[in-house]
DNA sequence: ACTCAGTGTAAGCCATCGCTTACGGTAAGC
DNA sequence: GCTTACCGTAAGCGATGGCTTACACTGAGT
């Protein structure tokens, strides 16, 4: 059960950011995907992995190959933690201006 | 200057998550931050250097001590990144669920 | 049945990274 | 001026992680 926090770890990567929005423009293979990074197949392969078990791609067999799709949950989660903050960060930010305005 | 690449890069690290988290609650220096966390002070003050680059923190001197503080343009950047792919996320998690329902 | 395309996994290598200890440098209090 | 608190940086170490090559498995086509 993934939770917002290995969203977050999954997407730190620049590699596994790089698929994700690949995957985000078209669902693609692993083939597919690999052809058009610089690491090998296995590579993709296991980034897969991460960003599955991160709940922010999806699987579903097509014969042989596995087609690879965007999965929203991922993202709402870090949506999610996100908008925990924001308001917070936004006041905390002002209240800091108030007492010591920047340069 | 940070981009939203970064700043996910950033947040990656559950250590530097744990001490922005508590930045969001309220700014502190770096030894009350130190004291909080299962690391030493220099950790703490190296993983400070890095949300700071992300655009992720701020800080301001008070006599001997760096009030660290959050700043809302890392997270408005993540945000943005993260609006890029949501509307197109859902539609196309949509369009996979209608032609390969999930069992 | 055989071949081939497509994929997941294991093993291992190497760079990155998070952490610690040690040191130097600045600001406040006596 | 001296001491003390507070902090940043350098150096070094150990572990994590991303990558590759090699192997095993499944499904489609002939």
């Amino acid at each position: 059960m993934p939770n917002a926090l290995t969203a977050l770890s999954a997407l730190g990567d620049p590699t596994r950011r790089a698929i994700f929005e690949r995957l985000a423009r078209q669902p693609r293979s692993v083939g597919q995907l690999a052809r058009g990074l610089p690491v090998s197949r296995p590579a993709v392969s296991q980034h897969l992995q991460v960003l599955k078990s991160a709940g922010l791609v999806a699987v579903h067999a097509e014969g042989a190959r596995r087609i690879y799709s965007v999965d929203p949950h991922g993202l709402g989660q870090i949506r999610a933690w996100l908008d925990r903050f924001w308001d917070k960060a936004l006041d905390a930010f002002r209240a800091e201006v108030e007492k010591d305005p920047p340069k």
